[in-house]
RNA sequence: GGCGCGGUAGCCAAGUGGUAAGGCAGAGGUCUGCAAAACCUUUAUUCGGCGGUUCGAUCCCGCCCCGCGCCUCCA
């Protein structure tokens, strides 16, 4: 079965392959780096993440641009606020912003790009614009005229035809001429940074940077085009307007739009107290792979209900798979197959990749990664479980991390290394054999407070760190 | 008001026109010197409410109730 994914724009499962050659070409929203990012933002770029294993998961080649948006009225002010340059603002929390990304194994795009890189390429495509007759000027700011297109609202599936122009005041301090038409260029304003342009002094307004860099790195149409749900209107619909009246041809094949999260059921604010970066979670005691299989396990196109309990569970969840690997890597077993598992063993790994194929149905996919699971798991208690189907077992397994990348903990704690663990243990097992049982349940304390797990299975006995 | 999303067990969450995946928690059990850990089993006569279509609906249609998002720079 082919990938099929969610269109916004044609709003229909449609099924995927790139344009051109094997390669997709990928535009995502990025951060603005104005602060460090929350959790809702993580789960949008987690997504990605997932999405973007995914296209390589099946074969896919892939130029993937994130931008970094670097210059925006928040950061202006809260740079200004603590007397800082833009670039000394930004700098800051462009480098948490990877800091975060890495910490929860999100890949690097292959292209990083950012807006106050791209100043040129914006003042380019405004230039444009202008020739075509898309703007006009006021007050020294350049804006879209939204009357020159008539297709606008097609992503949001929004009916714009009976807006009329002034129908609303105008609250900001720019002017325009229809309430719906945007800023392409604003005009420098008392103390705010500026660039020097054949537009006037001033800076970008928003939507520009992601039509100019999208277009600059990936040609005038793109595969996939990708961004949590509130920008669908009017960040999206914009680049649309913006980039298809410089081109006339469609800006995107694929509109992808995940859904945002609520915290314990409630939306995410800084006033309810509910407002969560991913370094809050991990000040609290969670790691990081708790936080990305909880992300990752609700379907981008519903909305996640981020509680502790769920990081909770999803901690245990990891566990549970953690210790099937390491039975499957460790266990001696008798050589031949079993019939019955290498069966199962086919149908988990086709139902897996049938459910993400199915517009990346994560919940579905687990689901069938842990019936296998408890398959293995009977099939070795069962003494069923045989040497060759050892590695058809862990190919399950390893198709599930190359997607969902949380079996490999993140920090170990190295306060004793495997040589002194391993001594302890052999001191308890000999105690044990003494029947000297305080001693061995010393010795397991001690290790336990070190982070180390002892395990005393019927093989032997079994440690790791937690 | 317009557009869009959702309401499935204590919590999270798939799913199908033919009678409900999975995870966590809970309960029981196996193992164990005891534990812990691990593993196994088990947990919704029922899918927001009311009608309709159908031999049959959680799944299709209609209405209603509830929650949520966007509708000028918020992932």
């Amino acid at each position: 079965m082919p990938l099929r994914l969610y269109n916004t724009l044609t709003q229909e499962l449609e099924e995927f392959r790139p344009m051109r050659d094997n390669t997709v070409r990928m535009y995502t929203c990025g951060p603005t780096v104005y602060n460090y990012v929350h959790i809702g933002n993580l789960r949008t770029f987690t997504f990605q993440d997932i999405l973007r294993r995914w296209l390589r998961y099946r074969g896919f080649e892939l130029d993937h641009v994130m931008n970094i948006t670097d210059v925006e009225d928040k950061i202006i002010a809260n740079a200004a606020k603590q007397g800082k340059t833009l670039e000394e603002y930004t700098e800051v929390f462009t480098k948490a912003y990877f800091e975060d990304a890495t910490a929860l194994r999100l890949q690097r795009p292959e292209q990083i790009a950012k807006a106050t890189d791209h100043i040129g390429e914006m003042v380019q495509a405004i230039e444009k614009l202008s020739e075509k007759g898309c703007t006009y000027t006021s007050d020294g700011s350049t804006y879209f005229r939204i009357s020159t297109f008539p297709e606008y609202g097609k992503l949001s599936h929004n009916d714009f035809s009976g807006i009329r122009s002034g129908a609303r005041v105008d609250m900001d301090e720019y002017e325009k001429a229809d309430a719906r038409d945007f800023v392409l260029w604003k005009g420098r304003k008392n103390e705010e940074p500026y660039w020097h342009t054949p537009l006037g002094d001033g800076r970008p307004g928003w939507h520009i940077e992601c039509s100019a860099m999208a277009m600059k790195y990936l040609g005038e149409t793109l595969d996939i085009h990708a961004g949590g749900i509130d920008l669908a209107f009017p960040h999206h619909e914009n680049e649309i307007a913006q980039s298809e009246s410089i081109t006339g041809r469609p800006f995107a094949r694929f509109w992808i739009h995940s859904e945002h999260l609520l915290i314990e059921s409630q939306k995410m604010s800084k006033s309810l107290g509910n407002f969560y970066t991913l370094r809050d979670l991990l000040a609290k005691g969670y790691s990081p792979e708790s936080v990305r299989y909880l992300l990752a396990s609700v379907p981008h196109r519903k909305k996640l209900n981020f509680t502790f309990d769920g990081l909770n569970a999803a901690n245990a969840s990891i566990e549970r798979l953690r210790n099937v690997e390491s039975r499957l890597k460790a266990e001696k077993l008798e050589t031949g197959i079993d019939e019955t598992n290498r069966q199962q063993t086919a149908e988990a790994l086709r139902r897996y990749e049938e459910s993400l194929d199915d517009d990346l149905n994560t919940a579905e996919a687990l689901g069938v990664v842990f019936e296998f699971v408890r398959d293995v798991n009977s099939a070795l208690d069962e003494g069923r479980f045989r040497e060759e189907n050892r590695a058809g077992a862990l190919k399950v397994l390893a198709a599930f991390d190359q997607i969902f990348d949380v079996l490999r903990p993140s920090h170990e704690s190295h306060e004793l290394d495997d040589a002194g663990v391993e001594r302890y243990i052999e001191e308890r097992a000999a105690a044990k054999k003494a029947r000297d049982f305080a001693r061995a349940d010393e010795i397991r304390a001690l290790l336990h407070d070190k982070g180390i797990v002892i395990e005393d299975t019927r093989e032997g006995i079994r440690w790791k760190r937690k």
